[in-house]
DNA sequence: ATACTAATGACACTCAGTGCCGTTAGGGAA
DNA sequence: TTCCCTAACGGCACTGAGTGTCATTAGTAT
C-alpha cells in the first residue's frame, strides 16, 4: 500500500530468508495503534502480533516512531526529481507549490489510510516530536532548490526561512484536513500556498544577496 | 540567571525544605551536557552533581529534555501580553515582529549562555524533537493573535499558517546566528521578518474570510 | 551431504521515567 | 523542649525503549 519498498523485490540469494516486510510490520503496528493507542502499544506487542522476535523488530526499524512513516524517504526522492524538472520559467513558489502538491498526491483508495496515518504522526505528542527530524530532510529538499533557483548558499536565511514557511503552510493544511472528515487535502493545500504566494518578491531577494556578497 | 521563577520566592511555612531550586539543577546539568555532550549524561549523572536523589530530579523536571529550556512558559506568557498591549493601528506583521523580537531580548551578560543554550535545543536531535511540543505552545499564542486581530477562528488556516511562518522565520535567523560567533541574534530576526514583511495581504484575508462563513 | 551466508531470536544490559512508601526536616502549637 | 503536622526527599522495584553479543536457523550453491 504505502511501502512497496526495498521488500522482497529482489531477495540476493543467499543466506536465510527474511521472516517479515517493513510494509507487513508498519501495517501491523498501525492497527494496533488504532485500537489501543500508541503508547499503549509496546514493541513486544507488535512483534508477536507480526510473529518476529522483539529484537528482530529493531532491525526492520530503528525505533517505534519510524512506524508511521512509511517509505517517506523514497518519496522525498520523488520530490526532489520533480523540484529538479521544473521548468525554470515558472515563478519559484509556483514550482514549489506543484512539486509539494505531488508529493502528496495519493490515490484515492489511500486517503483514508493516509488520514488516519498522518492523524497519528500529528496528534501522538511523542509522534510529533519524532517528525520535526523528519521534516528536516524535506526542508533541506525544498532549501536545496530554492538555492539554486536564487543563486544562494543552501543555509542562507533565504531559503532556510522559505523552506520552514513552506513547512509551516502544508502542515497547517494538514490540521485543516484532519479537522473536516470531508476536505480535500489538495484542495486545502492549493489554498494555504495562496496564501502566500509570491511572498518573497524579487527586489528583496535582490537586495539580500547584494548585501551578502 | 535564566531562572527566576518560582523557587525559593515565597516558601510556604510548612514541611520540609526543597533541597535545590530549578535554576541550580538546569545550570549544574548544562554544564554536565556541554562537557560530556547530551545523550552521555545521565539522570543520574545530574542528580549526583547536584546532590539530591534520582528519584527526586523528577520532581522538578518531567525529563532530561526539558533542562535547558529556562522558565520559557513564563517568557511565552511575556510574549502574549506584549501581544495585547500593541496598538491597533499597527500593521499585524508590524506587531508580530515586535513582540518577537521583545520575547528574544536578553541582557548582554546572557548572549553567551543563550548561545550554548539554543546550540544544544537546535542541534542534539533528541531535544530538537522534544522542541516540537514547547514551539507549539509559542505557535498558538500567535495563532491566537492573528485570529483576534483578523477576526478569524484560531484554528483557521491563516492564524495557523502565519504562526508557522513566524516560527520559521525565527529557527532559521537562529540557526544563522549559531553558525557565525559575532553575528547579532536580534539584527539576524530582524532581518528574516524583513523577508516575509505584510504576506498575507489584506485583499486575501478579506477572500478568505468571506469563503468560509 | 556439506559449506557458506544472512536473518533470526534469546539474553543481558543501560537508561528514562513512574508508582509506592517509608524517612527526613522544617515550622507551629502545647 | 517536645510533639505534631506537612512537604520534600530518596530508596526500591517496575515498565519499556533501544543496543551489543552470540548462538541458531534456513536458505543457496557446490
Amino acid at each position: 500500500m504505502v511501502l512497496a519498498g526495498d521488500d522482497a523485490v529482489m531477495r540476493p540469494r543467499l543466506g536465510r530468508a527474511p521472516s517479515t516486510t517493513h510494509a507487513d510490520l508498519s501495517h501491523t503496528a498501525l492497527r494496533l495503534f488504532m485500537e489501543h493507542g500508541f503508547d499503549a502499544t509496546t514493541v513486544e506487542d507488535i512483534a508477536r502480533e507480526a510473529g518476529i522476535g522483539r529484537r528482530t523488530f529493531f532491525r526492520y526499524f530503528p525505533s517505534k516512531n519510524d512506524l508511521p512513516w512509511g517509505d517517506f524517504d523514497r518519496l522525498l526522492e520523488g520530490m526532489r526529481d520533480h523540484l529538479a524538472s521544473m521548468p525554470d520559467e515558472l515563478p519559484l513558489m509556483e514550482q514549489l507549490r506543484r512539486s509539494i502538491l505531488e508529493f502528496n498526491r495519493f490515490p484515492e483508495s489511500e486517503w483514508e489510510y493516509h488520514r488516519r496515518r498522518m492523524d497519528l504522526l500529528l496528534h501522538v505528542p511523542t509522534l510529533l516530536a519524532h517528525s520535526t527530524l523528519r521534516y528536516a530532510s524535506w526542508r533541506q529538499v525544498v532549501a536545496e532548490h530554492v538555492a539554486r533557483r536564487l543563486d544562494l548558499p543552501e543555509d542562507d536565511l533565504i531559503p532556510q526561512t522559505m523552506a520552514w514557511t513552506c513547512l509551516g503552510v502544508c502542515l497547517a493544511a494538514y490540521e485543516q484536513w484532519l479537522g473536516d472528515a470531508d476536505a480535500y487535502l489538495l484542495d486545502l493545500l492549493d489554498e494555504a500556498f495562496r496564501l502566500i504566494d509570491e511572498r518573497i518578491d524579487t527586489d528583496i531577494v535582490r537586495a539580500h544577496r547584494s548585501s551578502h556578497a
